[in-house]
DNA sequence: TAATATGATTAGGCTATACTAATCAGATTA
DNA sequence: TAATCTGATTAGTATAGCCTAATCATATTA
């Protein structure tokens, strides 16, 4: 086979779509994502990781500045919200559609997040109806690769009497995920915090508009992003 | 990582599931699979096949037999038997939940037959119902590696007067899937040779039971394999 | 400012998969 | 049987990942 004849614009490996990924959570407000970050979090030694930076910069996914970080072009950014695309499609088809659950559908869509063709995501997309949020309540990116960028707070940090939407859940880890599910603590809930302990301590909070009662200690309230919602919508009389 | 701590029994890869398939499709009746034909089937040079060859046989999934072929152990026959489930099975998913065509489905499933876990698979098996065979026909290895042997005659080479069930299309491009299935030969419908024109002429049949007429040159005809069907059974009145 | 600690990079290898060019084995034909 | 043809194999390379060990750059601390 000629090299000539091959596709110019050959598709992403495996590895390579992982690796964006990987930078754009880690480098999401504009910063650089580390070496040693990427390494982590790809389970990989941290001289592979500068290895593939030299070939993603090559490219052109990438910028790098040694010893200070990566960040993605314009095209790189577009190839990373492409895969979170596929993966957040996948993860609500095959809860909605194939009776998986919060916890487990994580790493059955980061395999498949590789193997399908844009034809079937869109098929998959709608067939949901166009959704716009995942499981976890994260943003779908459209198919041209633009993302909600929502102004959320971890409701460790939110303010006491505040009406809030709990609207992402910051872990995959299925454990906690399944907690959380117990708690009745998922994306769309409503909620007022009703007092917080100090020096790191839980957090109380009612559930709106039933009233009950949990009780969130630190590690949890950090993952769990809230949204403020307007008093004078919906549920106001319920307080 | 310490090559002690992974996986005693590592998953395979991409490109050694392919090879088994082909190895299986092309030593169907116990035969041997020439060098030649699996590069062929696999579009890669010949000698890439004698390295995989030699990986494999020591390995213990194929039998090699040098200048004569390959055959699969009974190891490497399971799992081109397990790949081979997924593939039909990911077929039929995507044709009846996702509506894809007929044409259309195998370069998908192709893809995604390395990349969906076992619990996946069968949770599209049981969603499907269990099904037996896929949109060609084909039957679909149980998850315990059997399948079925059907007794198929190739249309070309069918009695007159005989009837017949269509069971399989050996085929799986997409136009010539698109023809046969504008002329409603697809698996499942009944039909008689009413007449043959010699010397490799085409075969003219009649549908059951609607009667009506199709002229079936010799190229297709060799690719309609057909199961005899017991007279006394259904659809004898409608003759 | 000098010494040290941390984190990033280079050097040098390993494996799986592919390739081309050269050679070898077996089958066919003269 | 000898010559030839076909198809299979070996030899030698390439690339994309990964690794460990060694080195280098920057930031922090004394």
């Amino acid at each position: 086979m000629n090299a000539l004849l091959r596709d110019a614009n050959p598709p992403l490996t495996r590895s390579v779509e992982d690796y964006l990924k990987v930078i754009y959570h880690l480098s999401n407000q504009g910063g650089f994502a580390a070496t040693s970050d990427i390494a982590a979090m790809l389970e990989v030694a941290p001289p592979s990781v500068s290895g593939m930076v030299k070939r993603l910069s090559e490219t052109g996914l990438i910028e790098h500045v040694p010893y200070r970080g990566v960040q993605l072009t314009a095209q790189g950014r577009r190839a990373a919200l492409k895969m979170i695309r596929r993966h957040r499609i996948l993860e609500l088809y095959l809860t909605q559609h194939l009776g998986y659950d919060w916890g487990g559908v994580h790493a059955e869509a980061e395999q498949l997040e590789h193997a399908v063709s844009d034809e079937l995501v869109e098929r998959m997309a709608s067939t949901l109806g166009h959704p716009l949020y995942d499981p976890h309540g994260d943003p779908i990116p459209t198919a041209a690769g633009e993302i909600e960028e929502a102004e959320l707070v971890p409701l460790a940090d939110a303010a006491v009497g505040l009406k809030l939407e709990l609207r992402q859940v910051g872990t995959q880890d299925s454990a906690r995920l399944h907690y959380l599910a117990e708690q009745g603590l998922t994306p769309g809930v409503l909620l007022t915090v009703s007092e917080r302990q100090p020096f790191n301590g839980p957090t109380t909070i009612a559930l709106v508009p039933s009233g009950d009662r949990r009780v969130v200690g630190r590690e949890l309230a950090q993952l769990l992003w809230c949204r403020e919602v307007p008093v004078d919508g919906y549920g106001a009389a319920a307080r």
